[in-house]
RNA sequence: GUGAAUGUAGCUCAGCUGGUGGUAGCACUUGGUUGUGGUCCAGGCGGUCGUGGGUUCGAGUCCCAUCAUUCACCCCA
């Protein structure tokens, strides 16, 4: 077999999926209890969206997008660019002043992969338009904290305020006078981001570099007064409800859209890849991609980096995938037993059948490795005395029963395995 | 895109300075129990040693290339 999924790509094998069952169930409860409604969207759009969403400068548009360059399109990067298209599209804006939106599916980012990192990778994207309210920004994380929460994760928030057209441009040429008197000082990636993306100076990783942007002016202090205010109240929105949360000065988003409020729930336990969500306000995007004036805010959740964690943190799920094991021994009684297994799953019930014609050991064990419940044992001898045998796996006590047609014999099994 | 490490059974791994691929564990399967699981015991199935070259009498082992994986950088969820 030499023919291999590509790099970075991942098959989603039965054991883990039941974990992405279980994180996806839960996420669309929480949503649901905050009023949002699911959307789907395409994967592929038009190249041109990303590049005016994203921004053309970032690395995921310069370099690390699957575009189809003969047709112009996109496999999409993210989920907020193509839900605004299609919140735009639609007039989503007209139709309520207020739109919850959440979209769960595969992104794509042409990246070398590591750990929590993948080039298909999926995400849960929860989306805000039409309000400015900082209630709105403090609701979103409390929801998030929930859904970390009650999947058993431990994980920080972290949040920062990046001011908006008013404030961030007088930010911005403050820290670039300050990032030129230490050129000499940053590493080598800093001095190339000090042209391309001044900000993300700020939040280098190497020990130089943190030490140097200490003294660097600080965002805090350049907010306008709207911006500060708004951000003053996101934090007592979180205090309120009793959302924990650090400030961190130094965060700064990737993508150029964000503006105000932006966020990280980070872990210490995935190595590079630290956040497991995050997300921030946009004020001008949906005007930005041609539609009206209208604020939005949003986060995105790493599911694969999400399954990780649950992994290792041990949260483990053995639930029985099979109510009730059929055995069949000899010719006639499998025959019957075929048909029974038949007319319970039609009732909706699991049954699992060998129907290899194995001894009973075997197939025993094969029931007792499925985690069935129950095991109805069809042999030979008691089938022609129209009688079969109904043992429970858990207690070992069995109880004969007499056999009718497949339809009565399958309601008294019904009630047998129920009670 | 950059750096490093690693590729031996379905999975986890032994395999020394080159000399016949491991009674290895897990998993799968058969039997011990003429018809009863999870434990135990005994057997069985299972390998192009990532791929292609090279050195050598001889390569899983050394050299080169290539592909893949992993971790880190970059970036990001």
């Amino acid at each position: 077999m030499n023919i291999k999924a590509l790099n970075g790509f991942k098959d989603i094998l039965p054991g883990e999926v039941e974990l992405w069952q279980r994180l996806e169930a839960l996420a669309r409860d929480i949503f649901g209890r905050f009023n949002f409604a699911e959307i789907r969207l395409p994967i592929l759009e038009k190249t041109d969206l990303f590049a005016r969403a994203i921004g053309e400068a970032t690395d995921i548009v310069e370099k690390e997008m699957y575009t189809f360059v003969d047709k112009q399109v996109t496999m999409r990067p993210e989920a907020t660019a193509s839900l605004l298209r299609a919140y735009i599209e639609h007039g989503l804006h007209v139709q309520k002043p207020v739109q919850r939106l959440f979209t769960i599916g595969p992104m794509f980012r042409h990246e070398r992969p590591q750990k929590g990192r993948l080039r298909q990778f999926h995400q849960m994207d929860v989306e805000v338009l039409g309000s400015t309210s900082p209630r709105v920004d403090a609701e979103m994380m409390a929801m998030g904290a929930m859904l970390l929460n009650e999947l058993g994760l431990t994980v920080s928030l972290e949040i920062n305020s990046l001011g908006c057209q008013v404030c961030r441009p007088g930010f911005r040429s403050n820290l670039l006078v300050f990032l030129d008197d230490r050129h000499q000082a940053l590493c080598e990636d800093c001095k190339r981001r000090s042209v391309t993306n001044p900000l993300r100076v700020l939040d280098c990783k190497n020990p130089r570099c943190r030490e140097q942007v200490l003294e660097a002016p600080s965002l805090q202090d350049h907010l306008c007064t709207d911006c500060a205010e708004h951000f003053n109240e996101v934090q007592a929105g979180l205090d309120q409800l009793g959302v924990q949360y650090r400030l961190n000065k130094f965060m700064v988003r990737g993508l150029d859209y964000y503006t105000r409020t932006t966020f990280e729930f980070i872990t210490g336990d995935l190595g590079a890849q630290a956040a497991v969500g995050a997300g921030g306000r946009y004020d001008g995007l949906v005007e930005q991609l041609g539609g009206p004036q209208i604020p939005g805010i949003g986060f995105a959740l790493g599911m694969e980096r999400l399954v990780l964690l649950l992994q290792q943190q041990e949260a483990k799920l053995l639930a029985s995938g099979v109510d009730l094991f059929m055995a069949g021994l000899g010719a006639q009684a499998t025959h019957y037993g075929f048909a029974l297994a038949h007319a319970l799953r039609a009732t909706g019930m699991r049954v699992a059948m060998d129907l290899e014609g194995r001894s009973l050991k075997s197939q025993m064990k094969q029931a007792g490795k499925l985690g069935a419940a129950h095991v109805l044992i069809l042999a030979e001898e008691e089938f022609t005395e129209g009688k079969a045998v109904l043992r429970n796996m858990a207690t070992q006590q069995q109880q004969e029963i007499i056999l009718q047609d497949t339809a009565v014999t399958g309601q008294i099994l019904i009630k047998l395995i129920a009670s």
